[in-house]
DNA sequence: ACAAATAGTTTAAACGCTTAAATAGCTATA
DNA sequence: TATAGCTATTTAAGCGTTTAAACTATTTGT
């Protein structure tokens, strides 16, 4: 790689110091530089075609003008598109993301802010893994800003930006009560995280006491999804008293079981009806149109990105807790 | 953000000099420094939870172990898959990855480049889009180390890793043939870009002079593609001639255009035969399995990576030129 | 005509780290 | 006992910026 230019070599060529041509650059008011100097340094600049070391200011700084963005897989297209949005927000505040998934493992997720932290971002937007408290407790703790999103830990003060997953599930088994179900079952994963705990419970209080039934709840390992969410369909299907409804209880889930319904030629909704939690361009090529809890993705990362920058340029001790409201997209998987 | 621990902290605490700490810290084996000065230092370093400041490392080596990816959008599936392999490997060698969308515009992915160069980034993974020839070539002036990936430009000398598009194209096509479809339709991007030109060569190829005509090739405006393909998939299906079978040339043309035969109701394949270039997750939700070209994802981006490391390590004048193979995956999408 | 104010520019230190070169304190050698 | 040869450690410069402080010339005021 050639060697950069430098603001040394503007000033050799311009035959003033390297001060000077550090004000005449970087100065948006020519604060005294006379205009011959400053239209000379501006030429030789633009002719030996000078990029700032970001590096250097930087270091200078303390500022590196970089977020990092911890998400579970960047290749899930949930994540990604969040990125995107992310991405793009970001370059408007001037900051650059570096990202990395943490494949929901707490240990990841250690190792990648630890990581980022060494390369000096400015702060962090995270999709936390269970068992990362301490992470944030300790992020807090060195006072580096960050914001978590999708998830968060109710008894760990901290910025994030959510929607309110009681609630949406609450209303997506209602629709699909009111739509004549009554044996509802929902895969959900299993785990301790808030959100899902949230959709758990908002499915739960849904059903009441005399609806819900253990038998009904089926919690997958994230690692093992491939393989148990077949079973567990086919537990709540075959049962002794078969489900008549399956609530997915988020995106990748429903994409694998409605997969499996598929193999096993179980006719949506005339054979059973079925509510997803997120939307993913995948259902559109499901032969019924879903009836799904949207989240508003782009406001959920768009606020996470404001949320951080305006936290890195001045730090507030309250926490800003943002829950967006999920809305019920009704199509015609209920019936 | 607390003021982070340095060197200068943990030698004032140890009372050595900056340098001491530094060879103590820096060093795999201990090149003469005295056993019970390393060991205080590295005890004191571990208290206080010293981690080294990437950016003062980068700035005094000039190396940032930072790589910029410059794909068409992080969010569309293909690409974001990309990324993750990208990161993995990356990591495995020590970088942390950058990312930024271009959107198939060859201004944003100039400016993408200037604003990553600004940021030191040791080098760079582009997929390059229509119109970027003369950024390439100022990259390699300027000695910049990259390697193009998924597309490349036959008459600029650079790094790449793509795949026989030709090839690829024309074995689907003759699978079309061969499956009795005889007037076969291609909805492709209307683009320079050689990947594009390649695999509507080896379509056209494989149909031969009698057998090619004009009306059944179909090139849509990347910006424009929500519209453009179902318009063109109308043309194709409604001519005095219709095509009895359609070949898309990307996964997004191929994810419209089905749900466009959706919604026209044209059976594949039975009215229709069709083959896709690439795989998605969401062509497993079609109704019929859908014949593809898979192209090796994994191999393609971790081969970019080992090709931009091995560059930046130690700069070779003559461009690593690596095509691997698609192969074509039979289903039933033909007939 | 001389001090004071002002404008234009430079000096120097700092950010946190690396590393060649210098130095100090030994020990072994003749 | 002076000296060469080690070993352990420090000094100092440099990476590319920024910026407070110092300096120099010029202009203004009296």
């Amino acid at each position: 790689m050639k060697k950069k230019v430098s603001l040394k070599d503007i000033a050799k060529e311009a035959g003033v110091s390297i001060a000077t041509v550090s004000y005449v650059l970087s100065k948006q008011t020519n604060t005294g530089v006379s205009q011959e100097v400053s239209d000379l340094v501006k030429k030789i600049a633009e002719r030996l075609n000078y990029r700032p070391n970001q590096i250097a200011k930087s270091l200078q700084s303390g500022k590196s003008h970089t977020i990092g963005l911890i998400v579970a897989d960047i290749s899930n297209p949930f994540f990604a598109q969040v990125a995107r949005i992310v991405e793009d927000e970001a370059k408007r505040h001037g900051y650059t993301v570096i990202f990395g998934s943490s494949d929901e493992k707490a240990s990841k997720s250690g190792d990648l802010i630890k990581f980022l932290l060494n390369r000096q971002v400015d702060g962090f937007i995270i999709t936390p893994t269970e068992g990362s408290e301490d992470q944030l407790r300790s992020l807090k703790e060195q006072n580096v800003p960050f914001v978590l999103i999708d998830r968060y830990f109710p008894d760990v003060e901290t910025n994030f930006v959510a929607i309110d997953n009681y609630k949406a599930a609450f209303e997506a088994t209602k629709r699909l009560l009111s739509t004549g179900n009554n044996r509802i079952g929902i895969v959900a994963y299993s785990t301790q995280l808030h959100h899902m705990r949230a959709r758990i419970q908002g499915y739960k209080d849904a059903l009441g006491q005399e609806k819900y039934d253990d038998f009904m709840l089926h919690e997958v390992e994230f690692s093992k999804i491939k393989d148990a969410v077949p079973k567990a369909i086919d537990e709540l299907v075959n049962g002794k008293r078969p489900v008549d409804a399956i609530f997915f209880a988020t995106n990748t889930l429903g994409i694998i079981g409605l997969k499996h319904l598929n193999r096993l030629n179980i006719k949506v909704p005339g054979d059973i009806s079925v509510v997803v939690f997120d939307e993913s361009e995948i259902f559109d090529f499901f032969y019924c149109p879903l009836t799904y809890v949207k989240q508003p993705l782009a406001e959920l990362a768009k606020k996470s990105v404001t949320i951080l920058v305006e936290e890195i340029a001045n730090p507030s001790s309250v926490a800003k807790k943002i829950n967006f409201q999920a809305e019920l997209v009704i199509r015609d998987s209920c019936s």
